[in-house]
DNA sequence: TTCATCGATAAGTAACGTTTATCGGCCTGA
DNA sequence: TCAGGCCGATAAACGTTACTTATCGATGAA
């Protein structure tokens, strides 16, 4: 039984006639008898009384005839599915993200693209960095956005932008502000720390490090949210990206620190599936980014 | 887009594997890539994403996987329905009747066929013999049972019985049971006939005819039924079948006449449409007709 | 680097569906 | 009553389709 049978039983047990079935398949009649045979055979039974001048189903025929208006309806209802989807009328985009950039670089960027194709179903998901390229290696996400190099070279990186990490203290200490701590004093202070898998830790642990600078004291605080507040609220100084803190700067709700060493710059890459074809709601996705940031070209 | 094409589209969206789903499919492997190719030219959007060492779906593929299990299930159905009305687990009969076998031959009949056949779907019918006959011509009814020769040779009949036709009077006047009535006593009656369309109305008009009988007054009721309670009340005389009122006799809420001439005898048929293949609630029936009717043979 | 895995590709073949031509049955109308 | 037309079945030839085996190229693992 494949579709064609069922497409021609239709039409001969609607016409009941089957010339006039074979004219409305653009088949020629003995192809419909051939048809109605091989599909009589693959269900074993009669679907057809034929009479004299007159054609009407078994009771089989008519059974049939209801099973295969649904299966047929069922594969119109797939051809016009797939129409939508092909021809960008319905989208789905799955975008991942780690903490800095989905919290300040995406929110409006996504806002724009809901706003311009608000047909398209938009899932967003903030993550950690390894959790977050896994989860585009297996296609549970289209693409992410993250700062810094990811763990796999198995995923395609497109730079977005390049971001600086800059020092930040409690704006009551505004002393500080633009004079350089010495060594001492920077293993003095209370580091203000991300989680353990956060790229900008692993990125301060290094810098320090390579610095020779050994916290007395470190504060671990969830996302660059939490590091901020914990310093506004004078609990220590922080490595932070800029990215993050442009407006608290502006606002004077910290300050920045000059370290006396130069702070590292970081790369935001865009990361996607180097086989994945992307459709409407993906490719919509990758136009707005490359609108958006020059760098990506 | 066919059958095939699905199936193996669902073998790989599962097993996230083309070899695995050709044995799976029980075909080669370059046979899976070739209908996944075909498959998608014919949506128009790419259903897999082909890393190394890794299938996954597009969002296309998603929305078709979704749809193609809707068809495959559906195909699914139709052959579980279809095997259970070839295999006669389940059936259909649509059994007309003319008024007299209807209401007198085959009630117990159709009693010991629902018992015995609970699982088929059984509908009956009475009607005037015209019409009856026409919608087994249509194919609206499987067979039917009337009285007297069908006004078509367009069905097959088979004998089921010979009736006859007695007259009947009133239990009242029992003087007049086994005597013979002078002719103009016969013209002087008021004669209790059934409706126009009636076979047994045509019938005793033809003998009424033949023996040059003119009623001086006729009454005409819906029915057998109908008839004998006109009778029962005294309001004449009828011809009747002698199916509808073997009972009453026995109770003598009526009495047989002698009207002096013989009165004609005429055969219950069975109708079914010659070139019509039956299923197996058709095929039971006919089988009981045979078992109960020894004239069918 | 080598080997194994995996999907794509090529070429040959087998199977299938369709076509034209024709048949046989049946109904219709002169 | 017979000729003509309608209708579905059948036969043979043809073209297409879909499968097979063999092989390639790319990729990852040992």
């Amino acid at each position: 039984m494949n579709l064609t049978h069922l497409k021609t039983f239709v039409a001969v047990a609607e016409l009941r006639h089957f010339a006039r079935a074979a004219s409305a398949c653009n088949v020629s009649q003995p192809a419909v008898s051939h048809q109605i045979a091989q599909l009589e055979d693959s269900v074993g039974a009669k679907l057809l009384n034929r009479a004299p001048r007159r054609v009407s189903l078994t009771v089989a025929g008519e059974v049939l005839l209801e099973e295969a208006r649904r299966i047929l309806a069922a594969v119109d209802r797939a051809h016009e599915r797939m129409h939508e989807v092909s021809s960008g009328a319905v989208g789905r985009i799955r975008l991942g993200a780690s903490a800095t950039p989905g919290l300040y670089l995406l929110p409006s960027l996504l806002a724009d693209y809901r706003e311009s194709h608000a047909r398209f179903d938009l899932q967003f998901q903030i993550g950690a960095v390894d959790e977050i390229a896994e989860r585009v290696i297996r296609n549970d996400l289209d693409m992410a956005v993250i700062a810094g190099r990811p763990p796999t070279d198995e995923l395609r990186m497109q730079t977005l932008l390049h971001d600086e990490l800059v020092a930040i203290g409690a704006a009551g200490k505004a002393r500080r502000t633009r004079t350089r701590e010495s060594q001492p004093g920077l293993d003095a202070q209370c580091w203000i720390m991300r989680e353990a898998k956060s790229t900008t830790r692993r990125e301060v642990e290094a810098w320090l490090n390579r610095h020779g600078i050994v916290p007395a004291r470190t504060m671990t605080f969830d996302g660059p949210d939490a590091v901020k507040r914990a310093v506004t609220a004078g609990l220590g100084i922080a490595i932070v990206s800029k990215l993050t803190v442009e407006e608290d700067l502006k606002a004077r709700r910290v300050v920045r620190l000059d370290l006396g060493f130069p702070l590292p710059t970081r790369t935001v890459y865009l990361l996607d599936h180097p086989h994945k074809h992307h459709g409407a709601a993906c490719s919509a996705m990758l136009k707005l980014f490359s609108a958006t940031f020059p760098e990506m070209r």
